[in-house]
DNA sequence: TGGCTATTTGGCTAAATTACCAAATAGCTT
DNA sequence: AAGCTATTTGGTAATTTAGCCAAATAGCCA
């Protein structure tokens, strides 16, 4: 593989790999609504605060969330809506496995 | 969290994970287009062989692509085209990252 | 300034992921 | 059956990731 295209993916990889965790999903979808601080993302997750506020800073990093400091919290919201559709997709995925599951017996 | 939403995230996680490596983007884009044998996409990865195989299962059990046994080939294909999507988004994503590189000094 | 609240960072351990090699399996073909 | 090709599986070492606790930082307000 060529050292271009071979970037290209690694840098579509960084940016999955941020979304590839549950809690990091739920945070994506939680923000997607409306603006939330830390202090709310972590009660509702029920993880220790620095846990969450690495996630964060994970999609952060990635560019999927943005974060703005008002007084002595800081409020993060999804910058890039086109992200929710991956639910949809990944969904419809989930969908399949399901159907696949049931074993007739006749 | 409820425990049902946990599991729903659980869930999602575990098939973006599957699309959070860069040989398995590669595929997925490869077999897009076309169905492809292990031994093509080795050939274009340049990794071992047992190594893509790997990736290609973890593919498979994500419900990501398809197999099919044509004698002693395998070959596979992407099942869900929405997948392709992701792309998209995924470049939006860069390239916002890619604006903000810029410092212009005056 | 000192205290208070919100968030981030550092340190550490446990668990997960990845890549390669070697060996096993599967399906031709002779 | 024996040999050949294609693919998968098992084992292992190196790297990355996740979570918690403790400590550091940042911004208010008295």
């Amino acid at each position: 593989m060529d050292p271009t295209t071979r970037t290209l993916f690694i840098d579509r990889a960084r940016i999955m790999k941020a979304l590839a965790h549950p809690t990091r999903l739920y945070i994506v979808d939680a923000v997607s609504q409306k603006e939330k601080c830390v202090q709310e993302l972590t009660d509702q997750i029920g993880a220790d605060i620095s846990t969450v506020s690495k996630h964060l800073s994970v999609l952060k990093n990635a560019d999927i969330v943005q974060d703005e400091k008002r007084g002595t919290q800081v409020y993060y919201r999804l910058k890039f809506r086109c992200v929710l559709q991956f639910f949809n997709c990944v969904e419809s995925v989930m969908k399949s496995r399901d159907e696949n599951r049931s074993c007739p017996i006749p």
